[in-house]
This record gives C-alpha cells, sequence and structure tokens, in this order.
RNA sequence: GAGCCCAUAGCUCAGUUGGCAGAGCAGUAGACUUUUAAUCUAUUGGUCGGGAGUUCGAGUCUCCCUGGGCUCACCA
C-alpha cells in the first residue's frame, strides 16, 4: 500500500490534490460509443484520427493498464461499461503526461478528448487533458484469476462489483426485476405504501423476532417480521389495493435460501380471493419468466422449469401421501383425514418417535391441523415437482391464523403457497376478516406461546378493533424478492443476490492484525486509566470503532 | 446448535515422507508512441488465520479458538 500513499503524497506536494472534484463528466463511455456511432464510420486505418470530431469529457476507474514509455493505453470503467483511453505524452504535452503517470491500476481519472478507432477496431479516446481524480492506495486483485475467495467477495462487496462484471449484472437485474413488479402493480391500481418496521406487537408470520429498545419512549420494540398487519389496516382504511416492498427481520439461521434480513412484496387487494392472486401470480411471475428467461421456460441451476399456464396445484394431503409412499410409509387418504386414526398412525408407524425433526414436530404438534403442517414439511416438500411452478393448497387452519376459512371445510383455510425449485416463494390467502373469528385465533395462538413456541403472534388487540370496524373480503400475499431474484438471476445462494450478506464480524478474525487490535486495547486501556473511575468502562466494539 | 471440508505474499494458487517458504499477476526500478492477460530486464514483498502441544526440527502431525463453505437442524 505504501507506494500508492507515496504518489498521493508527491502529487500534493507538486500542488495536486489526489482527492479532487473539480471534474464534470459531459459523457458516459456508453454515450461516447452511441454519439459517436451516429458520426461518419471512423478510420480503420487510424492513420489520421478524427482530430476534428465532437470533444467529450469522461471519468471512471482505470481498470486495465498498458504503458508504452511515451504512451500508455487504460480502459475506464464508469457506472455503464469500458472505454479505453489512449494517452500520448505529444498530445497530452510534457507536465501533463508526467502527472498521469502518477496514476495507476484502479485510480479513478477524467479525460477530454476526441473519439477514434484503432487499428485493432477498438473505439478509443484520444486524451488531450487529463486529471488524477482519485488516488487508490490499496492494489486491485488479480487481473486474470480476479478475486474468488467468497468471504472476501462478500465482505468486500465493492471490490467484488469492480472486478467480477457478472456480479454487477446481477444486481442491476435485481433492480430491473423490482421496476418491473412495482410498474406492474402500480398499472393494476395499487398504492405502494410504508408501514412500521418497529413493532410492538409481534404479528402476521410464525418467527422469532429481534428485540430491540426505544430509549426516550423506554419501550421494547420488534424489528418487524411481516408488515402484513398494518397492510390490512390500511385496507381497512379505504385504500383498497395496497402494496409494500420492504425488508422483514427474522431471527434464524443462516443457510443458501435464509439471510436474517430479506426483502418481501406484500399485497391486498379487496374483492378478491386467492384465486384471483393465483392469476395474477401467474401473470406477474410468467411475464418476468419471458423477460428474463427463455419463453415460459427458465433455466435455473441446470434444471428447465416450465411455467406454462396453469401451473399444477397439490393439496398439502396429497403431497404428504406422496411423501409417505416415497418413505415408504403405508398410509391412506382416509387415515391423513381423521385425527383419530393419524395419530394412530404416527404412533404405530414410529414416526412419533423418532428424534429427527420429524418426531420432535409431531410431538410438539398440537392438534390435527398442525400434525397436517409438520408431515407436509418434513415428507410433503420433498416431493414437489422441480421442473414446474407449483401451488400447494388447502392448508389446515390451524398453522394459518390469519386466512379465511374454507367455506365448506371450516378446518382449511383458502390459501396457497407457491413453490418453485422446491424453494417456497410465495403465500397467499383470502384474508380472515371476521372479528370474532380472529379473536379466537390469537387466543389459540397465545395457547402456543404459553406451551413455549417462540413463534407463535401475539394477540393484536388494535387489529381486532381494526376488523371491528369492517375489512372488506379481502386477499394478500407476500412473495419473496430473494429467492424470486435467485431464480430469474440463476443464482445458487441468496448470499449472492444481496449486496451484503450477512456474516459474522470480522473484528474477531484472524486476518484482523492481532498487533492492530491489542495497540488499540492498550490505547483503550491508557484512555481508562486516564479517565475517572465513575466513567463507564470501554468495550470491545468502542475500542474497535475507534478511530 | 451438529457433522464434514477449507484458511500459505495485495490477488490466484503450488508446497512431496515432518527437513532452507515458492510461482504467476500486482508493486518497485529501467527499456518501449496502436496495446488487448502488451512485451523484455532486474527486483521488493511472508506472524503459512490465532494459540498451545508432539518433535532435534512443524506450512505439513495433534488439540483448542476464529472466520468461511457444504450438509443437517431452526425457518409451522
Amino acid at each position: 500500500m505504501v507506494p500508492r500513499q507515496q504518489k498521493a503524497e508527491e502529487l500534493r506536494a507538486l500542488g495536486h490534490n489526489p482527492y479532487r472534484n473539480d471534474f464534470r463528466p459531459t459523457h458516459t463511455t456508453r454515450e461516447v460509443r452511441e454519439a459517436v456511432g451516429a458520426l461518419p464510420p471512423a478510420d480503420a486505418e487510424g492513420a489520421a484520427p478524427a482530430a476534428a470530431g465532437p470533444r467529450f469529457r469522461v471519468a471512471g476507474r482505470i481498470v486495465e493498464y498498458r504503458g508504452f514509455g511515451k504512451a500508455t493505453f487504460v480502459k475506464l470503467a464508469d457506472r455503464h461499461e469500458r472505454l479505453q483511453v489512449y494517452l500520448r505524452r505529444d498530445v497530452l504535452g510534457e507536465a501533463a503526461y508526467a502527472l498521469f503517470k502518477k496514476a495507476e491500476s484502479w485510480d479513478v481519472i477524467g479525460v477530454e478528448g476526441y473519439a477514434f478507432v484503432t487499428k485493432t477496431g477498438e473505439l478509443t479516446l484520444m486524451a488531450e487533458q487529463c486529471v488524477l481524480l482519485t488516488k487508490t492506495l490499496r492494489p486491485p486483485p488479480e487481473k486474470w484469476s480476479g478475486l474468488k475467495d467468497h468471504e472476501t467477495r462478500y465482505r468486500q462487496r465493492y471490490v467484488d462489483l469492480v472486478v467480477n462484471p457478472g456480479v454487477a449484472e446481477v444486481f442491476r437485474r435485481r433492480s430491473r426485476i423490482v421496476q418491473r413488479i412495482r410498474a406492474y402493480l402500480d398499472q393494476r391500481g395499487f398504492l405502494e405504501v410504508e408501514t412500521p418496521m418497529l413493532h410492538g406487537t409481534l404479528g402476521g408470520a410464525a418467527a422469532r423476532p429481534f428485540r430491540t429498545h426505544h430509549n426516550a419512549l423506554d419501550l421494547p420494540l420488534y424489528l418487524r417480521i411481516a408488515p402484513e398487519l398494518y397492510l390490512k389496516r390500511l385496507v381497512v382504511g379505504g385504500f383498497e389495493r395496497v402494496y409494500e416492498i420492504g425488508r422483514n427481520f427474522r431471527n434464524e439461521g443462516l443457510s443458501r435460501n435464509h439471510n436474517p434480513e430479506f426483502t418481501m412484496l406484500e399485497f391486498y387487494q379487496a374483492y378478491a380471493t386467492y384465486e384471483t392472486l393465483i392469476e395474477l401470480t401467474e401473470d406477474l411471475l410468467g411475464g418476468l419468466v419471458r423477460e428474463f428467461g427463455d419463453g415460459t421456460t427458465l433455466s435455473y441451476q441446470g434444471q428447465a422449469i416450465d411455467f406454462s399456464r396453469p401451473w399444477p396445484r397439490l393439496s398439502v394431503a396429497e403431497a404428504v401421501l406422496r411423501g409417505a409412499q416415497r418413505s415408504g410409509l403405508a398410509l391412506d387418504a382416509a387415515q391423513l383425514a381423521d385425527e383419530q386414526a393419524l395419530l394412530a398412525w404416527c404412533e404405530s408407524s414410529g414416526l412419533s418417535q423418532r428424534s429427527d425433526a420429524l418426531g420432535q414436530g409431531l410431538r410438539a404438534a398440537a392438534g390435527h391441523g398442525q400434525r397436517l403442517g409438520v408431515l407436509f414439511d418434513q415428507l410433503g416438500e420433498a416431493v414437489l415437482p422441480q421442473d414446474r411452478p407449483v401451488f400447494v393448497v388447502d392448508y389446515p387452519a390451524a398453522t394459518s391464523p390469519l386466512a379465511r376459512r374454507n367455506d365448506a371445510d371450516a378446518e382449511r383455510v383458502d390459501r396457497f403457497e407457491l413453490f418453485i425449485a422446491g424453494r417456497e416463494i410465495a403465500n397467499g390467502f383470502s384474508e380472515l376478516n371476521d372479528p370474532v373469528d380472529q379473536r379466537e385465533r390469537f387466543r389459540q395462538q397465545l395457547e402456543g406461546r404459553r406451551a413455549g413456541d417462540e413463534e407463535a403472534m401475539e394477540y393484536d388487540e388494535d387489529y381486532c378493533r381494526a376488523l371491528e370496524y369492517g375489512l372488506p373480503p379481502t386477499a394478500g400475499e407476500g412473495i419473496g424478492i430473494d429467492r424470486l431474484v435467485m431464480l430469474l438471476c440463476d443464482q445458487p445462494t441468496i448470499r449472492d443476490v444481496l449486496f451484503f450478506p450477512h456474516l459474522r464480524p470480522e473484528a474477531a478474525l484472524g486476518r484482523v492484525s492481532p498487533r492492530a487490535v491489542s495497540e488499540r486495547a492498550a490505547q483503550s486501556r491508557r484512555r481508562l486509566q486516564s479517565e475517572r473511575p465513575s466513567s463507564r468502562p470501554a468495550r470491545l466494539l468502542d475500542v474497535l470503532s475507534d478511530e
């Protein structure tokens, strides 16, 4: 790092601020290319560059550097693309060229000049002026192999984004996907809204929360696990079609499908049912697949997924039956449908005695509906087709405390979950708008909490009050944006569609020089000794964030 | 939280049975006015993630710790 810093100091000594901000580009790299494309074809021989042409001012990072003594080729990267710049001592002038030679790979420069085409046919800017705008103190990763180490890529995404072009492309595409979703909903009369992320009452999903605290109000708060209950309050208030795209926080383990903060689209439409939303989902996601996939098919991690409509549906019960069959367990639909028969089957088949998640889940299940839920998660999900999106339907009411009961079967709810490539992508249902039933469901959740279910919802009294003012018949849905982007960008882990996926703190990492840490600790000790005994002891974080 | 795997120069990677820590790129110095991983010459750069142990001797073997990856658990 030192030689680069020396160059920066040398520049200062020569009266040139290595971090100046007085250069205003007139064009991006792409705009130069577009402007030149409209001009007569450049001289392919390159013998007589079009010095009479227009001048362009372009700024960017030097991502390639090839020096030849009295002339240098660099490639500048800006937010659009990369453009070659040719700097010659006889064009720039002796002094300016000498200054430019203080620049090196990954420095940011601004150049002014005219466009021409080299003899190898590459559009190039002939620099007539050049200023160094930002001196880089750290060297870039190796130019051919790039940056591969996953940990460094995630921790230092700013480097990853420059050096691995495919990474930046994923995030650009993510942005376009979200734009398309917004446009789709806006066009159908949905209003984008924002609701609180700090919640006093836990609800809207089944998850363990992050807890925080409001100092001035001396109030414990949760980071929201879902915006659902607030969005439905808005429907009560007359916003019949609303949506929110925002962060949810769930205090869970990390995996290739889970990040503790993740982005969810939730939308609600009055006078609609979950069937309406199934149609909408096929239409919305089908459109995204048309744009980002290959017609009606999408290739994900080598698996072709056929999105031609209608997408297949599978009931929870059917999935469980297939899962049992695949596991070599004899189970029929009649047994599954009857509470006592299913309980007996779980015992006699030995499932309830197992020490794995299936056995534990069955023993913890409070009733038939929860038992079905456990069996679906542990047996059913594994048999869902991989080559088609699948709507799983006919969920038990016991595991869906905010969903409307089916008119024909009060133990079921009008709900679907969309699975693609084995992952849950969306969850939608006709909303429960009967306040009396809702209060009963909250009471059941409270019982679950008392029985030790940390993920059960709290009783939201104000939400019940809102329902008592009348929630029109409504359907709502949540779509996991990160997982959707994974599909549409063919990325295997959620970390690859998040700029900064959650990692353990680096300070505890051996890569931070122990000398630096002990140095800081010593400073902190000295400071503590010089302070009054009554002062608050410095914690590790204070020490590390010092400087 | 559990099991398995990984950690060597700024980056990408070698490192044999336990026997003098290496290469390429980057950097530095020099040559070079149309290159495309430019080329040529010379050269700097290491707490082998951290700690302990075994050994005459540890990058290499053992244990503990830290971080990462995969699988599982959690995610109804």
